[in-house]
DNA sequence: CCGTATCCATTCCGATACTG
DNA sequence: CAGTATCGGAATGGATACGG
């Protein structure tokens, strides 16, 4: 019987993390979720999923803590998912992949969004990896200790 | 017909990135090309997948100019996959998920691996989004803007 | 050692119908 | 509007067998 084999018990964040926000949907989930989108259909008319896609996939966020089921604001029946301390912790990862996007995955000239400073209305800086006195760090600068 | 729908006309950069390494393998490939893996035997005992999968999923990152196939340093018959200028970009996205999975998903004192600055040994620096100045930006103080 | 090919179960996902 | 239920096709993925 083949079973999928998770990454749930795996030492490497990185396997913790893939497993949790690693699939097609999730992380487009969430980054809605930052441009203040909270209801169901919003969700689902803005990202064009089918309905059962998207119900999975919140309850899953909400299992995970990423998102949470707040009470309606409006007074009308229906709740609302916003995001977890937890979730908006995710910040930095959906700009990291943006940023590679926008580098690579884009013709000159081709339209596409941008993120702006609130205040100042420009580009956000470029993330970079750097070492704890904030010099930039190549990958080959960087290495990887099991901790026990 | 039900035919999957893919995100690479998009005009957001998440979905276009999501759509190229938005999977449960490939982001973990290319976390062991960084670590030095670059034979076919190697990634498949060290991610313990299925070969066709891992067949399919190399295919896909050297198509999408993540790896790409060089002629075996060692001489032997086979070749060896490396990361290309691009993928090596994808160091800050998988930096960023290493260090929410530390932050979130384990527990006090449960091993996991960390990464660490080669010359100092400590730990790197928590990747924050900044605006151009430098300043550390909240989800908040970010929007999005369209450009044509 | 490096893959490809095939089989089969599971999962993903879109489409649609339906309920409150 | 906010989902749930169900269907069928497509993709994922493990296991195994096979060929260079």
């Amino acid at each position: 019987m083949p079973k999928r084999l998770t990454h749930e018990g795996a030492e490497c964040p990185v396997a913790r993390a893939v497993d949790v926000i690693g699939d097609r949907w999730s992380l487009l989930i969430v980054r809605d979720a930052f441009d203040g989108i909270s209801r169901f259909s919003e969700f689902q008319r803005n990202l064009g999923l089918a309905k059962n896609i998207l119900s999975s996939r919140l309850r899953e966020l909400v299992a995970h803590e990423i998102l949470e089921v707040l009470p309606a604001a409006d007074g009308s029946a229906y709740h609302e998912y916003a995001l977890t301390q937890k979730g908006r912790d995710l910040f930095a990862i959906l700009v990291s992949l943006r940023q590679w996007g926008e580098g690579h995955l884009f013709d000159e000239a081709e339209p596409h969004s941008v993120l702006l400073d609130v205040k100042t209305k420009r580009p956000l800086r470029k993330l970079e990896v750097a070492d704890a006195a904030g010099r930039i760090l190549e990958p080959s600068e960087a290495f990887v200790r099991k901790v026990d």
